[in-house]
DNA sequence: ATAAACTATTCAAAGCTTTGAATATCAACA
DNA sequence: TGTTGATATTCAAAGCTTTGAATAGTTTAT
């Protein structure tokens, strides 16, 4: 049926059809303000043959002539990762009423990609460019090309006002100091702490919050029971991690009765290391993780967790990326940095300390 | 620093500052059979000043003249369910060596979102379309503008033979008749399955290949043990669903040793449930789940489930939408549809009946 | 009756690339 | 000298859409 060699319907297809010329039924189906003036009959006989042909107009050449995209890149680390899918979410629902169309991609933790994805990003014009934390990031050198070409950038999850990219992410330090409190409120005294890698930008932040928790106790942390993690590249081997960890501390013999994982994934191989040496949660080990994503609130029992709103800071990116990408060519603001407030939940992983029954192996 | 309006480096500005004409540039900087021809100073030339200027040629530009968009539309009914990544990601692998892209839209479980994503896909002229499962798929009227416009289609997840789509899932009713078979060969006589909703496809077959197995041997379910799930949105409902009803069962004072439910989260929610209850998995009652999503292999105890390899899934769907976009305008074949085997993952979450203890609230 | 102001539609250029055909240069060959 | 054949580069059209300006045709005001 379409003439056209693409094998897809066009507009001139449809001025074909009707005898109307292209400009006119451009003119009416793309809405434009000029279409005001045009017939009623001649609207509804072009709508019709549009409709019956199956025209769709080419968001190529559409936006190669409106020099807009519409397009708003999101680029995630690891979409497979339970804490990306919510920061997207945020990002979706934020463009949800307006006409811009997110251009997700996944870098699934893998440094080619992540360049790659950047590079395709740019070459799709892209309006601007939602990056989802990345350790990848600062290294890029497509970060110059990206400020050349004038697309604003955004980053959640880590810390890049220093290269002058305006970040969204969590008061880590609260987060860490706001689990440790939970922690010392229950009477823990024999703490262990699954610290992050140190090639994540989190794990120090977390880290000093939980120091500075301690600062006015007479809590201490024992070295042996202070061990970190290897840099991970997906959520399965945090959990083989966590589980090895506690094994570990639980033969150094040194007593705990809590333990606070670097992340939720974490926590959760903690947990199943613990049930594996027969100790059970909470009532021999409390155990607190951090993130708060799904496996871990349907998880039994149900992780206690330093909840990071993934959603709104997706969300409140993606406000702030619109208002860059409405006024063009403006003078890119210094960069700003945004944290978001985290919040304990009290789950079924932590209890009172039972003071008599401090974990001994 | 370029000259064009878009604020974007083009060819004609590589042009420009090079002294060449715009074809030539293109030629190079496109590797077109053609660029054997040029001398290598102006190749360098050429290649040093894009790379200076900070050239990326315009996707859309590319794709409208050359008539590929290069892209692959991958719709998925909700990203966040723990069972669309797999696919994707088997997705993102088989196109990895390929020079195509994968576009992937998440339809939120919205019907107006999915019809959106699909009429955003035909208007970026995907070459492609690889639907995971949906119930929102059957009723659509793109569908048709879709075959119109010639875009080979596939889904994964359901079958969508009998409207001549090929379909890649799982063989569904080999799944439940192993579930049921693991029950029975643990010695479980008093059997609670929780069914899916009438409104997924998958629901069907599962339950019957439970009956099948339940056929050759003289146990039977009791009515009051085999309620169904009400049409869910989120695996947050899903997990809450399989709590409550696993709470309702108990009410109903029917003995049960096991219970199989309809998928992991609702089998995460029915040891939840069972947990409040005083119950312990798998000593007082055995649970399976399906799917094998993380949340599940994560879980302490491990859930048991039937793994559904989605990964391969999706792989195998697109090297098939490979060979169909190789050959454009070639008949669409007759549809196929393509069963993966379950397989039985045994964990945590069951174990041999202890007849004398059978569950009696 | 004529200018002015609408109304309804079309022209033609532009956005950025790619590419078949064309041009220009130069060497070699008969 | 004129032909052939490379080699190196450019012309110009096309892919599909949008849009400022232009063209007819009709009505209103003067």
């Amino acid at each position: 049926m379409p003439q056209s060699k693409s094998g897809h319907v066009t507009l001139s297809d449809v001025a074909n059809a009707t005898g109307y010329s292209v400009s006119t039924v451009s003119i009416i189906l793309s809405g434009a303000p000029l279409s005001a003036n045009v017939a009623a009959s001649t609207r509804e006989t072009i709508r019709a043959a549009a409709k019956r042909l199956g025209y769709h107009p080419d968001a190529r050449a559409r936006s190669l002539r409106k020099q807009r995209s519409g397009t708003i890149g999101v680029l995630a680390y690891d979409l497979s990762d339970p804490y990306c899918m919510p920061v997207v979410q945020g990002v979706q629902h934020g463009l949800q009423a307006t006409d811009y169309l997110p251009l997700v991609m996944d870098a699934q933790t893998e440094r080619k990609v992540f360049d790659k994805s950047l590079r395709l990003m740019l070459e799709r014009r892209v309006e601007g460019v939602v990056v989802i934390a990345s350790w990848m990031f600062d290294e890029t050198s497509l970060l110059a090309d990206i400020k050349k070409n004038g697309v604003p950038t955004l980053v959640v999850g880590r810390d890049l006002t220093p290269s002058g990219i305006t970040s969204y992410l969590l008061d880590n330090e609260q987060g860490g100091r706001l689990a440790m409190e939970h922690l010392l409120q229950l009477g823990h005294k024999k703490i262990a702490v699954i610290r992050g890698p140190d090639g994540m930008f989190d794990s120090a932040p977390r880290w000093k919050g939980m120091l500075r928790a301690l600062q006015q106790t007479s809590v201490t942390l024992a070295e042996q029971l202070t061990p970190q993690l290897p840099l991970l590249n997906t959520p399965g081997e945090a959990f083989e991690a966590g589980r090895s960890l506690v094994k570990h501390m639980l033969k150094s013999r040194r007593r705990f009765t809590a333990i606070l994982a670097f992340d939720d994934l974490t926590a959760l191989g903690v947990v199943r290391g613990l049930h594996e040496a027969g100790k059970s949660v909470p009532d021999d080990c409390s155990v607190v993780g951090f993130d708060d994503v799904l496996p871990a609130r349907v998880a039994t029992p149900a992780i206690t967790t330093v909840h990071q709103p993934m959603r709104q800071m997706g969300l409140k990116a993606i406000e702030h990326m619109l208002t860059l990408v409405e006024k063009p060519g403006a003078v890119q603001e210094l960069a700003s940095l945004c944290l978001s407030t985290p919040e304990l939940v009290e789950r079924a992983s932590t209890a009172v300390a039972a003071k008599k029954r401090a974990l001994l192996v």
